[in-house]
DNA sequence: TGCGTCAACCTTTTT
DNA sequence: GGTTGACGCA
């Protein structure tokens, strides 16, 4: 196995200030020597082409770069030459990107480059550059500067309420659909009066439809709330009702850079317009006469041209059309911008050529793509192991197993990740790896602020900073339980409704409702904490303006919300009042890091963190996460699992137009993503629902040419061996069995080494031993894996691990606590 | 109003 | 397999 430990292994271990991608493994062609004449370390080992979308100055500049060909560190290097050479200032560059994660690591490189000199940079999210914006220019864009934003299940919750009072459902409305399909026209730039204009009235359903919208778009201007695709879409619409305005960030940013640019939406890309257009000379005049200063920036006809504009994307890893992404913008970037620069990156830095090979191979099949081969002189490297399991516990230990090996030849865990197309698939591998004794961590899935403790909470919190967000008024209303049920929370909306005053309003002047002095109280008291909370963060109040964990403590204690929690004699809630202690503990450091913010500040931040921003490299542990999340990143070693039909490509797709192709593309991004190692694992039967189904492996693995992968339990062997003979893996799509597509008849060969038949056969059974102490020297049985002896234990408490060599199941590491084994003689 | 039980539905991917 | 909603009872 060539782990070749002895080279720098972790992007976190690298100094941003050495040349990031042509580290250690870098391969010839792309060291020194590139040009002798360059004396900014900025230029060090680049090659040409990448050297050239360095220094290449223009109006716009469109770069093609292929996974792992370095394209952050050309972004990054390329902000910091603009300041080296003082062709810009910092704070006259906007740097985009879709994570903010991955402006933070931006952030970070530039940092290391350019040091004080990078502050004043706007390097952030379209999200996050979007909200910075529509605070400031609140009163412009006719909102208020502490609007809350509303996650997308904050917008269902209200879409649900609305399908509700209108009995929308009985006409196939659900907040799912409706939720999308609002999306997909906020994306598209529409909103309620320009869809309503053209839509057909004579169809009740579009009738309704409108009438959905019309009221969603209704109660957010009520509740003072924007939705996630508000933020681009408003921001817009803002630049295109005040040029005045627009003209301060035209005039401001000279220098737009977009990352990942295959992902952006329709709105996305006019938000960039609008930033690129020239300010026209009598605007810019104008400005001057403010005292503006633009004279500088003006050209012979006293307008002041549009920004220069770099892009950077990939269409083969674009895999957000789901969500109104169109690499149209990519592929029309030159018809869009004219007088473009086009750059193409196809040398890779990352993965070994087998890899490579294997993913060049799979999205060749994608037609109406412009060819791009990725090439690496790195070298074959390995082959790519794949394994078919019996079910998806059994591949989750093929993954638990092969990450011990790995391990065990001095692969840390942190350079390992596990990928899959759906969340659902994260239980069978948890259970194994906690089993396993792997450490691990799920990054993104039910992402911490997502949990209903976390949104009650915040749900506190937003509720002293906006008063009139009426969803997280309802939300804490009896949360904890105060005895204000369903009935009563209606008959306050009502009155609300009818006396036009706001949710909180209808509280405070609740002791007129009639409703039981017990309900009437608890009410009150809830009025009257939000308002001293309100008191404390006024600015006006010399006793005020208290930090955002003194607020949020006020408030635990003052509702109870984690008393309650405390109290309670279920272990979850035991895990929950942790988790907001976490969140205190997240607002203390917010504080430390943000002396100025307010609490306006931490909640846009706690709204806009994506999955891969909780990442967290020096974590020491495994990475699982869905393949969506995985673009960007990149690991020594990559289990990409679940690679079957029906999961990928996933059911979903199959009827949507383009959808096996964007699948297609999503497995090669997963693909991509490895540098040394890879496995490709799937299983036979998938327990989906509590119901167990079969499974046939994916027709993309057909793709990848047979030579490049071992398979250590192949399809066609599993099918032939596994006793599972009625349900004949391809039967549906050629009936001559995996493999025999098209004349190249026994493409996958047989596996070279016939293991114990299903000697991993593993079930899902957990036991709890209580107090089961093992020795080394014991002999133990184990449900799955047979007789074994133990050759050592480590750990402690109910964390202890056995180290144990099974008799023919090999050695494996069981976490003894709930382990399915027993002690034998 | 709160709580228990049962049934339905679910799962694509996410800023 | 796990959550959410409807329903019925105290």
């Amino acid at each position: 196995m060539t782990l070749s430990p002895d080279l720098p292994n972790t992007p976190a271990t690298r100094s941003s200030a050495t040349p990031i991608i042509l580290d250690g493994r870098a391969g010839p062609g792309a060291g020194p020597g590139a040009g002798s004449e360059q004396q900014s370390p900025l230029f060090d080992g680049l090659n040409p082409q990448q050297l050239e979308a360095v220094k290449y100055r223009g109006p716009a500049l469109l770069i093609v770069a292929g996974a792992g060909s370095g394209k952050t560190s050309v972004l990054t290097r390329r902000v910091a030459g603009l300041i080296e050479t003082r062709e810009a200032w910092p704070s006259q560059i906007l740097a985009i990107t879709f994570t903010n994660k991955a402006a933070a690591e931006m952030r970070d490189r530039v940092r290391g480059l350019l040091g004080q000199a990078s502050d004043g940079m706007w390097i952030s999210t379209f999200h996050s550059s979007c909200v910075r914006i529509l605070r400031r220019e609140a009163e412009s864009a006719g909102l208020s500067t502490n609007f809350s934003i509303y996650d997308s299940a904050d917008s269902k919750v209200t879409i649900k309420r609305i399908i509700k009072q209108l009995d929308a459902d009985t006409l196939g409305f659900t907040p799912g659909n409706v939720s999308s399909k609002i999306s997909k026209l906020k994306n598209e730039l529409a909103d309620v009066d320009s869809y309503a204009r053209n839509a057909n009235m004579s169809d009740p359903q579009e009738v309704m439809f409108v009438e959905i919208f019309r009221q969603y778009t209704r109660r957010l201007r009520e509740a003072s709330a924007l939705d996630f695709d508000d933020l681009i879409g408003e921001t817009v619409f803002l630049f295109r009702a005040f040029p005045k305005v627009a003209a301060l960030y035209r005039r401001r940013f000279r220098h737009i850079l977009v990352d990942e640019y295959q992902d952006t939406n329709h709105a996305q890309y006019a938000l960039v317009r609008e930033l690129t257009r020239p300010v026209e000379a009598e605007l810019a005049d104008d400005m001057e006469d403010q005292g503006l200063h633009v004279k500088n920036l003006q050209d012979a006809s006293g307008q002041i041209p549009g920004a220069s504009l770099t892009v950077v994307g990939d269409s083969d890893q674009s895999i957000y059309a789901f969500r109104g992404a169109s690499s149209r913008n990519i592929t029309e970037f030159e018809r869009d911008f004219p007088g473009t620069k086009v750059i193409l990156l196809e040398q890779n830095y990352r993965s070994t050529q087998n890899i490579l090979s294997a993913a060049n191979a799979v999205i060749g099949n994608n037609f109406d793509r412009r060819e791009k081969r990725l090439w690496s002189a790195g070298g074959d490297g390995e082959k790519i192991v794949g394994y078919t399991a019996y079910n998806g516990h059994d591949e989750a230990q093929f993954v638990a197993d092969e990450i011990e090996v790995l391990h065990s030849a001095g692969m840390a865990y942190r350079d390992m990740a596990v990928f899959y197309r759906t969340n659902a698939q994260t239980r069978a591998l948890e259970e194994i790896l906690v089993r396993a004794a792997v450490p691990y961590r799920v990054v993104g899935g039910t992402k911490f602020y997502e949990r209903a403790e976390i949104k009650d909470a915040l749900a506190y919190l937003i509720a002293v900073a906006n008063p009139v967000d009426e969803l997280a008024l309802r939300r804490i209303l009896n949360t904890p339980k105060r005895g204000i049920g369903p009935a009563t929370e209606t008959q306050l909306a009502s009155f609300a409704e009818t006396n036009g005053i706001s949710f909180r309003q209808a509280m405070r002047d609740s002791g007129g409702l009639g409703l039981g002095p017990k309900v009437t109280g608890a009410i009150l008291q809830l009025a009257t904490l939000l308002d001293s909370a309100a008191l404390m963060m006024d600015p006006e109040n010399p006793a005020g303006a208290a930090n955002v964990s003194d607020l949020l403590t006020f408030l635990l204690d003052g509702s109870g919300l984690l008393a309650v929690l405390r109290a309670s004699r279920d272990a979850q809630d035991e895990v929950r009042a942790e988790n907001i202690e976490e969140l205190v503990a997240q607002t203390k450091d917010f504080n430390r890091e943000n002396p100025d913010a307010g609490l306006v500040d931490f909640l846009t931040q706690v709204s806009l963190v994506a999955a891969a921003d909780d990442l967290d490299d020096a974590s020491g542990t495994v990475s699982l996460m869905t393949l969506h999340t995985a673009k960007g990143l990149e690991y020594e070693a990559v289990f990409l699992t679940g690679v079957e039909e029906g999961l990928l490509p996933h059911q979903m797709s199959a009827g949507e137009p383009g959808g096996p192709a964007e699948e297609r593309r999503l497995f090669y991004v997963g693909i991509t993503r490895a540098r040394q190692r890879l496995y490709l694992s799937l299983a036979m039967t998938r327990a989906q629902f509590g119901e167990v189904n079969v499974a046939m492996p994916s027709r993309y693995l057909q793709e990848i040419p047979a030579t490049l992968i071992d398979w250590k339990q192949s399809p066609g062997m599993a099918n032939s061996r596994g006793g599972t003979q009625p349900r004949a893996l391809n039967a549906r799509r050629d009936g001559g069995g995996f493999g025999s597509r098209s004349g190249t008849p026994g493409q996958l060969p047989p596996a070279p080494k016939p293991k114990t038949e299903w000697a991993n056969r593993v079930t899902a059974q957990v036991r709890d031993n209580g107090d089961l102490t093992l020795n080394a020297g014991d002999r133990i049985r184990h449900v799955d894996f047979g007789d074994g002896k133990v050759n050592q234990v480590t750990g402690e408490g109910t964390k202890r691990i056995a180290h144990v060599q099974f008799d023919t199941s090999g050695a494996k590491k069981l976490l003894i606590k709930i382990a399915p084994i027993e002690k034998i003689e």
